[in-house]
DNA sequence: AATGCTCTCAACCGCACTCAT
DNA sequence: AATGAGTGCGGTTGAGAGCAT
């Protein structure tokens, strides 16, 4: 066995657990959300680079919504699907704070729905084309690929370097293990509201008055520290302005690897 | 209460693409 | 131009929650 090999074996696979999260926001907070494979080494988190980008990007990201598709949302879906097909992540653009694998998993259940409808009203005898062949028609039509540079180009929201909130992420986190009804994740959501890019460069402003800086990257811009010390009180020890991880046995390589 | 079915969503996989060398 | 590492995207799967019987 060689040690590749090892390696394989020793990543984790499944469901995130709270302290991966809480140790990934971390880590995206002081390198940015570009450079993973790094990210997933630093960290020591035993995950590979495209573990956490997925996570990040779908669950950990300060600026996605939760809950229910709202009306407008679903008529957008449906909208850019008939005019890109399967196109998630370009869809998901232009629905901020919604993912490619949210919209995806949407359109599965919407389809399957509309699928089952559809079988309803027409005779038994009729074969009907299920989701996937229909979404395989959107995509195939003409104009699915002519898009002008300029949208093709578009960032997708969780490409701003979202620093907004960690305590967003570890509410989230929290919540992982579906403890909030759905009713509740709607209220949340509602009450959350999301960071306006003023709101964050104020935050930006307070972080660097108060002397916290996160390494560099985007996030160097990082987060306010009244959230940190909310959110991470008990990763955290703020000490006459000199900050410390409390829970060193969390986040055991990043020493190593930048001292070493 | 127990069981089975359906729905939702987080996560994985493989391929494609980008970019640095 | 070729190559390899890193990243992004779309398809698929499986676990768990909710609902019906």
């Amino acid at each position: 066995m060689n040690n590749i090999d090892q390696e394989d074996e020793n990543l984790r696979k499944g469901p995130w657990t709270e302290h991966e999260d809480v140790q990934l926001v971390f880590y995206v907070n002081m390198f940015g959300d570009r450079r993973w494979d790094f990210i997933a080494k630093v960290s020591g988190l035993k995950r590979t680079g495209k573990s956490c980008r997925l996570r990040w990007v779908n669950y950990l990201h300060p600026g996605l919504k939760r809950g229910r598709m709202t009306p407008q949302e679903e008529k957008l879906v449906l909208e850019y699907h008939s005019k890109w097909g399967n196109r998630w992540s370009r869809i998901a653009r232009k629905l901020p704070g919604r993912t490619d694998n949210e919209i995806k998993n949407y359109w599965r259940t919407h389809m399957r729905k509309k699928a089952q409808e559809h079988k309803k009203c027409i005779s038994p005898s009729t074969s009907f084309s299920n989701s996937s062949s229909t979404s395989s028609t959107c995509t195939n039509d003409p104009t699915v690929d002519s898009m002008p540079m300029d949208e093709t180009k578009e960032r997708s929201f969780y490409d701003t370097g979202g620093i907004e909130l960690v305590s967003c992420a570890i509410s989230k986190s929290n919540n992982n293990n579906n403890t909030m009804t759905k009713h509740n994740k709607v209220n949340n959501e509602e009450q959350e509201g999301i960071y306006s890019m003023d709101e964050i460069w104020k935050d930006l402003d307070l972080l660097e008055n108060e002397g916290i800086k996160p390494v560099f990257d985007r996030y160097s811009n990082g987060v306010s520290p009244q959230v940190w010390d909310y959110s991470l009180n008990s990763f955290w020890m703020m000490d006459g302005g000199q900050q410390e991880f409390s829970t060193n046995m969390f986040f055991p390589a990043t020493s190593e690897l930048l001292t070493g």
